[in-house]
DNA sequence: CCCGATTCCTGTAGGC
DNA sequence: TGCCTACAGGAATCGG
């Protein structure tokens, strides 16, 4: 499930081998993904060439020579650096086939991921337009959280999890930053103080470093763009380890749905 | 405006 | 063994 750690992992394995390579052919074996693949894409990106790859939000943006590529990975879907000859497999769906005999393959099984092409300036493109604050970046700070969640009522799992307010964490990150902070996810975001925010910015912007560190979390789906799994799953301390001892107190970990999400938490340790 | 519920999709796991 | 159902979730959309 690619959160903001498994999308900039992506980023940093295929950067390398896309920037300063033409993109001589594109593939696109199944346009219906979360929205249809635009034709557009195969006849307006044909021989540009890769100018940088950048990362806003989940989304990978594959700016070239003559308009921007955009990449949704949704929840199962990956990116690898294959030889262009590698035959594709089921759920294969789209190549960017380059110069130098290397292809970008993207293989999404449940087809939530997105492809956008877009000519103007990527961030002001609909889907992108009024994301909220990356939390790596230094802007996103305790104070202006706490700012904007006064009188905000709604559960502060599902607030952090707002890509209006901040982008990239999901369930996964959510959980794991709600419980080194010491929050229960059902408080309302508006009662978390100041104080609490703190520790809860704190939390945020550490776990996702150092998933980024560990090259992402690899549940099922997730490989990074070299095939290798992601380590951060072995640093997990809440997500999927319900029944399980907690860390640091050692009382049962509990599983509850909210959202239609599942959530876990120690009842001890999160208050 | 705010917020929770619903929806898309398919591989996998668990029950019987 | 094989069939069936539940579940996983990012994010748009809908409805109260």
């Amino acid at each position: 499930m690619p959160e903001l750690p498994e999308v900039e992992t992506s980023r940093r394995g295929v950067e390398p081998h896309l920037c300063n390579h033409k993109i001589i052919d594109i593939i696109v074996r199944n346009r219906q993904l979360r929205w249809p693949i635009s034709p557009r894409l195969q006849k307006e990106a044909l021989s540009s060439m890769v100018l940088a790859v950048r990362r806003r939000a989940k989304y990978l943006l594959i700016d070239t020579s003559q308009g921007c590529i955009i990449l949704h990975l949704g929840m199962s879907g990956s990116l690898r650096m294959v030889d262009s000859q590698t035959p594709a497999e089921k759920h294969d769906h789209v190549d960017l086939v380059l110069s130098g005999g290397q292809s970008l393959r993207l293989r999404d099984p449940r087809r939530f991921g997105a492809v956008f092409w877009t000519k103007k300036d990527p961030l002001k493109h609909p889907r992108l337009c009024d994301l909220g604050k990356e939390p790596l970046e230094d802007d996103l700070t305790a104070s202006w959280l706490f700012e904007q969640s006064r009188n905000r009522k709604r559960a502060i799992k599902s607030f952090i999890m707002d890509s209006k307010i901040i982008v990239g964490v999901g369930n996964i990150y959510a959980c794991e930053s709600l419980f080194i902070a010491g929050i229960h996810p059902d408080t309302a975001a508006g009662k978390l103080s100041l104080k609490r925010w703190d520790k809860l910015t704190h939390a945020i912007k550490t776990v996702l470093s150092k998933a980024i560190k560990q090259g992402g979390t690899t549940l099922k789906d997730f490989t990074r763009s070299d095939g290798q799994p992601g380590y951060f799953a072995q640093q997990l301390k809440v997500y999927g380890r319900e029944g399980e001892p907690c860390k640091k107190c050692g009382k049962t970990l509990l599983k509850i749905t909210r959202g239609q999400r599942s959530t876990f938490y120690c009842r001890q340790c999160q208050k």
